[in-house]
DNA sequence: AAGCTTTAAGTGACATTGTCACTTAAAAAT
DNA sequence: ATTTTTAAGTGACAATGTCACTTAAAGCTT
């Protein structure tokens, strides 16, 4: 079939787990199709199956009282759900929120499942593992991002990572807030600067990076 | 063993995995104390057990290159060390170092020994489970905090929760910077501030409630 | 096509927080 | 009783966040 082995190759440790343990990951799980703008989970929510991404993303994000938002991490292509995961196996409330950012297809692993296949093989215990430990460092890295970088290096930084000097980025400076953790005219302030410098070329929902190495630059220090 | 006992009580679910699954938490594994201001890991750190803290505290902490530092969290008794777990399974390098604020007590595990544990015990994979979920927890609750809380708040949260009207807090203001993830001036001046207004005591130091109501009610918003 | 409506972005004044280059003062060490 | 170390204070300034708007572009609506 050709999913497996689209799975297979998206999560490396399951093809072990399959080879070495005998799991049949397709036997007991399900592939889903979820679209665009849906809520995958929000605080308090229960949650009955283990998910891996096989294509499109969510994004997880948390809302202060004001309205402002953060988004802690990304789950894309290969990525699992570690939030629910926890859900899981010790539900607790978690203060965060997952939106789908495109249409997502999932593997979904029901609760009893993902429990025997924790218990009978080492590679899948790996692969959730390993998720989960990726999932900290990210979040400690963005705590230390938040913390320690300049907003100027963090949206440079951002520019060139999601965009380059042929295919500019369409979201919008609110977006782009969110996504940093700032407040949109601090974001449209500091794109100002970078467009008076020649940097960048701004319209509404798009940003063309115009001089790809004086924003690189700026990350060098 | 008294220790056993101590253990159980401080590890419900490892209760659990010795009575229902036969795990001998104590055979394979090693009491061991460390002395306050040892670093137990920083990045890049190889591990090679796994800790549960039986008594004393641990700091988990990053450092920026200008040497400013943010406390992630604590680590206290019954609570076990995530960052070495993840460690023990996917070898990556953690951005993060830990310090013991006090003498340790803890319970170490060899690799083997716990690889073993996780493959036979749901109760002991619900008990490592559990640490992560509540690390991730702390984390994203922290990446909330640093984003959207004002800090005179998060300063007289802080105070309410390590001191009273009768029990001072020892620390000075740097280390309190630390643990808020601020700069030890912006600390001070929001602390003369709680002076001026009679709300706390300042000396070099110690810093003494005298009006917890008054803190109190800044948190109600 | 002209006028509404919605959404995105701009603006200036101001508050909060962080940074820098110091000074002052308390505690510890010799 | 000095010196040395460590903690805290200070003022000027820079960076970021907040507020209460205005302006402008894009999508609808008839």
């Amino acid at each position: 079939m050709e999913l497996t082995n689209t799975i297979l190759q998206l999560f490396p440790k399951l093809n072990e787990a399959v080879s070495k343990d005998g799991i049949n990951i397709l036997k007991h799980s399900q592939q889903i199709t979820i679209p665009e703008g849906t809520t995958i989970f929000h605080q308090g929510d229960q949650c009955l199956n283990y998910l891996l991404v096989i294509a499109g993303s969510v994004k997880v994000f948390t809302r202060a009282e004001n309205g402002r938002e953060i988004v802690l991490y990304h789950i894309s292509s290969g990525g699992s759900c570690v939030l629910t995961t926890s859900c899981l196996i010790s539900s607790e409330d978690y203060p965060a929120e997952g939106v789908t950012e495109t249409d997502v297809v999932a593997l979904a692993i029901p609760k009893p499942v993902f429990e025997q296949y924790m218990g009978e093989s080492k590679a899948f215990r790996k692969q959730v593992f390993h998720s989960y430990g990726d999932r900290l460092i990210k979040l400690i890295t963005l705590v230390e991002e938040i913390s320690f970088a300049k907003l100027d290096i963090r949206l440079a930084k951002y520019l060139l990572e999601n965009g380059s000097v042929n295919t500019p980025i369409r979201t919008t400076h609110q977006a782009l807030a969110t996504e940093l953790g700032s407040a949109r005219e601090v974001i449209s302030r500091q794109l100002k600067e970078f467009e008076n410098k020649g940097w960048v070329l701004l319209n509404r929902g798009k940003i063309e990076i115009t001089n790809h190495d004086a924003l690189a630059n700026l990350l060098a220090h």
